[in-house]
DNA sequence: TAAAATCGTGAATAATTTTCATATATGCTT
DNA sequence: AAGCATATATGAAAATTATTCACGATTTTA
């Protein structure tokens, strides 16, 4: 019988077209995922999906489906936000320092989307640089920190956002730009471009060039296209998540590459005091940039990859 | 989490006012809802239902709860509509054998209601007296019989749809009035006025004054209002399934009065061939006619009264 | 063409849901 | 008011269902 949990299984695989992709996004195993669908399409005779080699691609049953998933679990959204107003969560601050600069392109529409549906809620940024950003939630000065912070510390809440690789920016035509791969020596010859941050806290510095013991010089200025349009001006070289430059890739008006053979990854995570871990509105916020996020940006993957149940598990051991 | 489950249940719950009414209405115990909507609750840190004394009640948060079940569950069974179309199951014929008068009333909406949404079916009513109206599914010359027939037949399935109570039904200020309760010997006095149908069909004489060895006289006319008037007009009595006469009740045209101490009770099934019994619109048709009938009718009960998980696995086994 | 990735499947395991067996409370009857 | 029938809650056991694991087949990629 058709439940919601297949709803959600269903909107994933047709953001991803994979089912291993949409495993992660909804922290299952693949073959959980096979396992549902299957099911599905027994209880339906009908076939959901079709493969073309490894590509998936829904049916016009499916993508039916899909269309009642949308509809579905929006009304399932409203009605939990009119819940918590019922048990009057529906008031409060949400204070954000945002540790990462270029997340403000995805933070801004989601921050409109948020005061529309609780105005209620005190919506801030919290602005100015800090050394220590958790310890803001601590003394009360911010309500949520989103950055890479991920230790486990008394009294305070993680939740993983997502993971997405940063890459590295070059003008197009440039020199390194016939190198798939750059390395800790590449970045030595251009000046290197950041938002005016200290260096401890630019992934780039601490994770390769300070490793690998080169040096580098550095400029700074504060916004993302500005950013781009010095490194397009060949004043420099810069480093920025994927999802922050597609656009600017997709005209060519910069070319990008991959640091290390790895890549160079980040994780982020959305911090708040372990009291507010609960409230109503803040979890609809998280759902709301997990929604937005996958949905939106381009290249980012799920925190906590396999199945998240042994996690739940264990926390609850704690 | 929430699921579908948990709205299917609210909404039986919404309709009844008590946990095991509606714990039979989705064929579940009650100690199952029980802890379904303390799950519920415990979820959402809210209370769903609100006591006094044993009338259950549902609190705001349970009726927005209710409102979303509503919509959603409307939404799933629009959906799987357009799957049947999809797998080119929504074409086909529903000539329907209707064992009992009375359920002319309810039939005829949902019938009206069926054609909306199924264009493609072929539906129809067989008209005529049949004395076994199952042969005519196997003659091919019906699709569905709705009766009480519900011995296991090959080729034959048999849906349970509810249990009803058949009243005696007398005029106000009728002698057998000051009774509580009516038994056999109280049907000879007055003629007996009944649908032109054999005796074996009429459950009062083959239930109750067949087997007390009475005699009695009959009189019959084809429609319900018919009946009622000459019984309201002192021409007779007659014996009629409670739902079919609330109305009349209500305004006091006629009263009513039980049948033997535990009451004179009928079972309902709709019967279709075996190849039939998974069309998409035949249970499109079966989940139309629980809806509206658990909602309209009044003082029916779901056969097949516990949870209808060992019911199921039994079947499996054969 | 080998290596890596993706997916399907059956069996094993884990988690969840339901039932069962009671306990408690309420309402009704005499 | 006492007793009985009915309704609900709850913990534990049982049943069912969902998920993971392990592995094979197939496809893509380098």
């Amino acid at each position: 019988m058709l439940e919601l949990r297949h709803l959600r299984t269903l909107i994933a695989l047709d953001e991803t077209g994979s089912i291993s992709l949409a495993a992660q996004r909804v922290h299952l195993t693949q073959s959980a995922l096979s396992h549902q669908i299957r099911a599905l399409q027994e209880y339906y005779q009908l076939p959901i999906i079709q493969r073309s080699g490894h590509v998936v691609r829904l049916t016009d049953a499916g993508k039916r489906l899909v269309k009642l998933a949308e509809k579905v679990l929006g009304e399932v959204q409203s009605t939990e936000r009119d819940l918590a107003k019922i048990s009057q969560q529906a008031a409060g601050n949400l204070r954000i320092v945002l540790e990462c600069h270029t997340c403000f392109d995805w933070l801004m529409p989601i921050m409109d989307n948020f005061r529309q549906h609780w105005p209620e809620v005190e919506l801030d940024l919290v602005s100015g640089f800090h050394s220590d950003p958790v310890a803001l939630l601590r003394q009360g000065a911010a309500d949520v920190v989103i950055g890479s912070e991920n230790k486990p510390q008394q009294g305070i809440v993680h939740f993983p956002l997502f993971r997405f690789e940063i890459l590295a920016v070059l003008a197009p035509g440039h020199a390194l730009g016939s190198k798939k791969v750059l390395e800790a020596d590449d970045f030595t010859q251009d000046v290197l471009i950041t938002y005016p941050v200290p260096e401890e806290r630019i992934d780039l510095i601490r994770q390769v060039l300070m490793p690998a013991g080169v040096s580098w010089q550095r400029r700074t200025t504060e916004l993302t296209v500005a950013i781009l349009q010095l490194v397009a001006s060949r004043r420099g070289i810069a480093a920025l998540p994927g999802w922050g430059i597609k656009n600017y890739l997709d005209y060519e008006y910069v070319i990008a590459r991959r640091i290390g053979a790895e890549g160079l990854w980040s994780d982020l995570y959305l911090s708040v005091r372990e009291q507010d871990a609960s409230l109503r509105y803040l979890q609809d916020f998280l759902k709301t940039i997990d929604q937005v996020c996958f949905a939106r940006l381009d290249g980012i993957r799920p925190l906590s990859v396999q199945g998240s149940r042994k996690k739940l598990k264990e926390k609850r051991k704690k």
